[in-house]
DNA sequence: TTTGTACACTACACTGTATAGTTTACTTTG
DNA sequence: CAAAGTAAACTATACAGTGTAGTGTACAAA
């Protein structure tokens, strides 16, 4: 199903590949109608007729990256696993997600349109946010598990992100470091597993 | 000396706290000039005859906040007070600088400008970190001194950063959050001490 | 106290350009 | 041939930056 595209499916496909490209590398407001038909080689009002006006296109564009992006796979805990062991998967496993280029793009785009909009901004991290809850459920299982200490697990939860994001995510999405090698993940993952649970190891 | 303002001083300084709020609630791009002279109750003439381009005014804006924002004291480690103690006071520090509504304000306005540019704001960003290097040489001082176990002062460093700027730097910089009181900065700071220390003291 | 002078400020019209979105007349493709 | 695409000109609007004629203000000379 998946070489199937009529001409016009593929049209639009250029047009949303063309916009995330534009939008993530110059911005919304720098970014024309024309440039964008120009970088997908179809006319402007092929991109009309798709998309009714820029905001339909970001909107669009946004939504469809989003369906990429999200596949949050839900990590349980196992108490007969060991804590680091399951910790560092899990870790690993966002350490992953938030250094796929797809992830990172939605970002991008999603900062540049959203920033000045506290509001949306909000509903687009909370709605980015949905993997916190999973680390927030593996943390009060382990926790009431007698595995870790007792926690808070909200807390908890934002200092692993903050060790995290601050090497995995912020400097990459700003562009200003490359995304992390394999094994750079897997001494991240592991370092922050360290020093997490020299902390609330029981 | 600091009442005598000319009125042609005065109309500057109007100006530029007109800027300073519509390119850090709108952006640069969607703020024009017609805009900024409104805000300023001052006609577009003046603020041309005071800034000869648009580029030129958020470029002396920018500088100008730098002023205000820059005073890092460099807080240097002392091998007879405890370190705990040490490292709460120097988050804290941190916490402070971050919290600052000027620091807040300036990287909103940079990072609005500078998004798109990765060189820029890499230069800016190198700027403004120049905190981590004081925080780098605190932390070589505190392990060789033997205080903390042998460590990689920029991987450590970096773990601290993360771990405050998650709760007090990047919420507060894109308004999802407001900027912490001063009893929750001293948890931050105590949290995030305890938990490095766990790992890292001798 | 009045008058003269320099200069910054104002209001507003104007130029040039960029760009979202439309229309039209024609072409390609399934 | 019908649906979709193309190129290019067009409309409407926003906005950076300029030019100008006149006004307000500070300050000094008379």
């Amino acid at each position: 199903m998946s070489a199937a595209l009529t001409r016009s499916e593929k049209k639009r496909q250029d047009i949303l590949a063309a916009a995330k490209q534009a939008f993530q590398q110059e911005g919304y407001d720098k970014t024309s109608m024309d440039r964008i038909a120009k970088l997908a080689s179809v006319s402007k009002r092929t991109v009309y007729n798709h998309f009714e006006s820029k905001e339909v296109l970001i909107m669009t564009l946004m939504a469809e990256m989003w369906q990429q992006v999200m596949h949050s796979p839900a990590v349980h805990f196992k108490p007969d696993v060991p804590v680091r062991e399951q910790l560092i998967e899990l870790l690993l496993r966002e350490i992953e997600a938030m250094s796929d280029e797809e992830f990172l793009a939605l970002n991008r785009v999603a900062f540049g349109y959203f920033f000045f909009e506290p509001d949306a901004m909000k509903r687009q991290l909370e709605r980015m946010g949905v993997q916190e809850t999973a680390m927030m459920s593996w943390l009060k299982a382990a926790s009431e598990s007698g595995q870790l200490k007792p926690l808070d697990a909200n807390q908890a939860s934002t200092q692993l992100h903050g060790l995290i994001k601050a090497e995995a995510f912020w400097p990459q999405m700003l562009r200003i470091a490359p995304v992390l090698t394999e094994p750079e993940r897997v001494s991240l993952a592991e370092r922050s597993a360290d020093l997490f649970l020299s902390h609330y190891q029981a």
